[in-house]
DNA sequence: CTCCTCTGTTGAGTTATTATCAACATACCG
DNA sequence: CGGTATGTTGATAATAACTCAACAGAGGAG
């Protein structure tokens, strides 16, 4: 028996005044309003309603029960209701953790038309190049690039992430355009902390072969792009920082031939099942909307 | 499953910050507590926590739901317990209906020694002669005199009810005292309105036969008795109004041979099962209150 | 890094509970 | 004084509950 059913019976029966009518209202029968109105009475230890075939009358206890009752179930009823509007209209605080310059350059426009969509929603996103624990930190979703290994959480595959070496051309003039990836070993290479270690590529070894003391090192790759930029060597960055420079020939690509495995960006969430709608919402937003290659590979 | 259980589970898990330990602290296994929130989720259609197997994290829909569910169950813990103190220390109103003569002459030192005993208790008692509908006018207990007949009430029997002829003494001097229930045709007879007609016994035949036109009605007994003691003739009257003046010789028994069976008073109440304890309490209080005979009958 | 323990979850099988049907008892109504 | 409507009660079939065992992940120790 669900005491909370059997309440709303109680209840019920209270209102119309009969078991029959009662249970007509509950869409069940009389019979099961009556169960559940003595095994409430048995779990209570008290007689609520004083019965006669033809009507029904509150003891005293079953007055008193009967308020409360009122009030406990308008309680669960409001509180089940908050939880399905949430639900429904996809409102709340979306916590996103993301990749420093990922977001920096591709966020903005993306969140402001999400939340035009959805305006319900609050977005709080969190810069943060390390590996954030999504459940630990209370993030609905955590933006990731890499090779996903396994675990209990979900990640949904959004965008390719193209990694390409380059320079600029005056640096290239000036130390010469390799051809092969053993040209890189004397290059001025412009290092990024957290590249993965994993990633393949002949080009990439070579690099870590570099011999060149005045090569920089960061954890940010916009800093290595402007530096590839004005001059400083070769930077080994994802298209979507170094896209721009690209398409406007302030970076030019060094060894297309030899471009490591594209990476991907993933949407990393806890669960697959009973998924809050805003984070289903902001799922199903994110996925496409950098289009297939995305636009800051249109170089 | 029981959502209240359910929901009892879910919060214990929130404040123990795991299932395990939670499942202790309700005296159960942690796979229940693992189905109860699952099946609560389900339910609601929402994650209301983020478990890793190491600790376990509030969604904000689990959020929201725990503040709520706190409240919810403490509103029901309240109104368990409210009916609980109501059943345990017999508290609340006693709504007792009585016969007008028997309360007026014993009822007063009872309830003032039921109130002693049980302070928590008030008495509503309501004086009335005509057969109340105990439910329907939100009786607790009705006493009543007269034989039962069957019913879906309880009838418990109180005391023996006498039921004796009696006269003044010089009354009886005046009109000689009957010997023989026929001697009473000719005598006065003080009528009680709602004498049961089916009561047997010879000498009230008699009665109803009377021939006097002298005789007097009223549906009041004391009235009748007062009738009687200044000489206006011959009362058929319980001995709980009349035993006081027959003790003192204010009253003489006529006929005494033909003394109608007895009747007796009843306590009558609703059920048997699931009795409020103020109500079982004053069944208790009464039963043997007024001894065996009762003390009415000593003369 | 690897093993080990702890925790949460899942699946199968048994046990209890539930819902439904029919029958019954009782109060009101003409 | 039947007839109807109402609440209750038992018996049976279906359903869900609980328990046991086994599994998968996550931390921590060595």
């Amino acid at each position: 028996m669900d005491r909370i059913d059997a309440m709303r019976a109680f209840v019920q029966v209270v209102q119309e005044g009969s078991f029959t009518q009662a249970a007509n209202r509950l869409d069940t029968s009389p019979q099961l309003v009556s169960k559940y109105v003595s095994q409430l009475e048995q779990r209570l230890g008290v007689r609520l309603l004083n019965r006669t075939t033809r009507r029904v009358n509150l003891t005293e206890a079953g007055e008193g029960y009967y308020q409360s009752a009122l009030q406990v179930l308008a309680d669960i009823e409001d509180m089940e209701s908050q939880l399905g509007d949430l639900q429904a209209d996809a409102r709340g605080t979306l916590r996103i953790s993301a990749p420093v310059s990922f977001a920096i350059h591709h966020m903005a426009p993306l969140l402001s038309a999400f939340q035009q969509a959805h305006p319900g929603v609050k977005v709080d996103l969190q810069l943060n190049d390390r590996k954030v624990d999504i459940v630990e930190e209370g993030f609905d979703i955590a933006l990731r690039i890499g090779h996903l290994r396994s675990s209990s959480l979900i990640a949904k595959r959004i965008a390719p992430v193209r990694v390409v070496l380059c320079a600029s051309p005056d640096y290239l003039q000036r130390h010469g355009t390799p051809e092969q990836p053993m040209d890189l070993i004397d290059h001025h290479y412009l290092h990024y902390s957290y590249m993965d270690p994993g990633l393949g590529g002949s080009a990439l070894k070579c690099l870590q072969r570099n011999r060149q003391p005045l090569s920089m090192v960061s954890n940010n790759g916009d800093v290595l792009v402007a530096a590839a930029m004005s001059g400083a060597g070769i930077a080994l960055q994802p298209t979507f920082i170094a896209g721009a420079a690209i398409r406007k020939a302030q970076l030019q690509v060094v060894l297309p031939d030899y471009e490591p495995e594209p990476m991907a960006l993933y949407a990393v969430y806890a669960h697959r099942q009973l998924l809050a709608s805003k984070v289903r919402s902001f799922i199903d937003f994110i996925d496409g909307y950098f289009g297939d290659p995305p636009y800051w590979d249109e170089f």
